[in-house]
DNA sequence: GTACTATCTTCGTCACGCCTAACATTGTTG
DNA sequence: CAACAATGTTAGGCGTGACGAAGATAGTAC
């Protein structure tokens, strides 16, 4: 009757699938769970008594097995990071149902309580903020299967390359034209405006992932100021200045985003 | 000089720790590894083992210890999957610094692959794209902190009080006026809009999170027609059809979102 | 060179979580 | 009510990952 110590990711997956076939079938046998979970029957039964001794579930040997009120609390918990999780992966990054769910049910065990919270906030957000929405999302969509060629709002296309612009919405762009990433500091942020230069070079940057519209950070510069390492799209690369200076890039603002 | 299986989440820390130590000292003893890691020093001789096994470090016993070219890849890899949740976390999610650090660690080594992609698209997404950017997340920031008095845009604010939309948008209301959760079909969601009724029924609908501007789904109705099992902000709930009547609605367009 | 200290390894132990194989129970069915 | 199949349990084993205690090594101090 007490839970003393936290649940391993495995028992609370025991907890989650003993709830649902519950919820089916009003009792859970082993062979269901087993079934399930893709585990031996034995398996089941140590992890039976494990939540037993927690007070979890109520078991006896060859008996039928059902959550006790405690281990409902724990499986609707359990549960709720799932879903929130699952939620997030198809309604806001649009993954297909089957990586949305084995994903969440990885990603349950571990993520911090404060960060779940933000993700269920954030499905909300996105559903209610008229900026975003369904258009926002479909946008996003379209620019996931757009790379490398990557589609954007007509507003952003304007924006990346570099023309002046119209809306007086903030001092987005510093100076349009000629900066390159050999200019940035480190900690800067911008957006891929052009490359230039031809033949073995210019490939080998595209290749690199060097695309308009991406989003390039300044990492670090060696102590002569070559080479620079930035990152774009999760990767590290590193660039001799040369290179670095035939990338037209439009500078982010500076803080966060 | 082969991977076999895949690397376990402790081997990954390992791998990590241990790039992050050569970054800084050229090389990595034992010493330092234990103490990032917060383990003892015996358990790092048995993961230096493993991972010397595997050929992913260079380590004999009492000699300095590096990181193979392969090992090195390895490391890479993970650290790049630890900075796309970190990120993702803090620019988008806004956040606290260690939370986040925290948090990506343990997520690192079960994220799906294509899911950890999305991830680091949506914040290249996010920076790009005009009608989000830096205000737009600005404004989630704000929706959090306004819990439970949620603060939106005027925008939505309209909307959620259900006045008729001036702009030609999209039907995204049904029928505003009298839609309440009773009138819900399964599968449908709705923004609350009112909680009508007093005393004890309304507070304790209030208690339960029913606030103006909340998301709502319908996930089971009831043989009957009563209870209905709703879910808001993560959370199950299961209503009488007298109470749902008393909370007015605004209906969201069906299919995703 | 010996002594001392900081560092590292070895060894024995434990807790998980899964497996297989052998054994036990249950409930059906002729 | 046997005989049987289905289901569940036990025992024994393996791999991982951590720990503490005790012994080994390397580098510095005298
Ligand atoms: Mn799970
Ligand atoms: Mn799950
Ligand atoms: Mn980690
Ligand atoms: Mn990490």
């Amino acid at each position: 009757m007490s839970e003393s110590l936290a649940l391993s990711a495995s028992l609370e997956d025991y907890l989650e699938a003993i709830f649902h076939i519950a919820a089916d079938k009003k009792v859970a046998r082993s062979k269901d769970i087993s079934n399930r979970l893709g585990v031996n029957n034995s398996s089941v039964t140590g992890a039976l008594r494990a939540l037993a001794e927690r007070g979890l579930v109520n078991y006896a040997p060859y008996d039928l097995i059902t959550l006790t009120d405690e281990g409902k609390a724990v499986a609707e918990d359990v549960i709720r990071r799932h879903e929130a999780l699952r939620d997030f992966f198809v309604r806001v990054l649009s993954i297909d149902a089957q990586t949305a769910e084995e994903g969440a049910c990885k990603m349950e065990h571990v993520i911090p309580q404060s960060i779940l919270e933000r993700f269920i906030e954030f499905v909300d957000f996105v559903e209610l903020c008229p900026r975003a929405g369904t258009d926002w999302i479909q946008k996003f969509e379209s620019f996931c299967k757009g790379v490398p060629d990557r589609q954007l709002c007509s507003e952003c296309i304007t924006l990346v390359e570099g023309k002046p612009e119209s809306k007086p919405d903030e001092g987005r762009e510093r100076q349009a034209g000629t900066i390159t990433l050999g200019d940035l500091k480190i900690g800067q942020r911008a957006r891929l405006v052009k490359v230039r230069g031809q033949g073995e070079v210019h490939k080998r940057l595209i290749d690199m992932g060097m695309v308009p519209g991406v989003v390039i950070a300044v990492e670090r510069i060696a102590p002569l100021g070559d080479p620079i390492d930035f990152k774009l799209r999760g990767y590290h690369l590193s660039l001799r200045k040369e290179e670095a200076k035939l990338v037209t890039v439009a500078v982010l603002e500076e803080g966060r985003v």
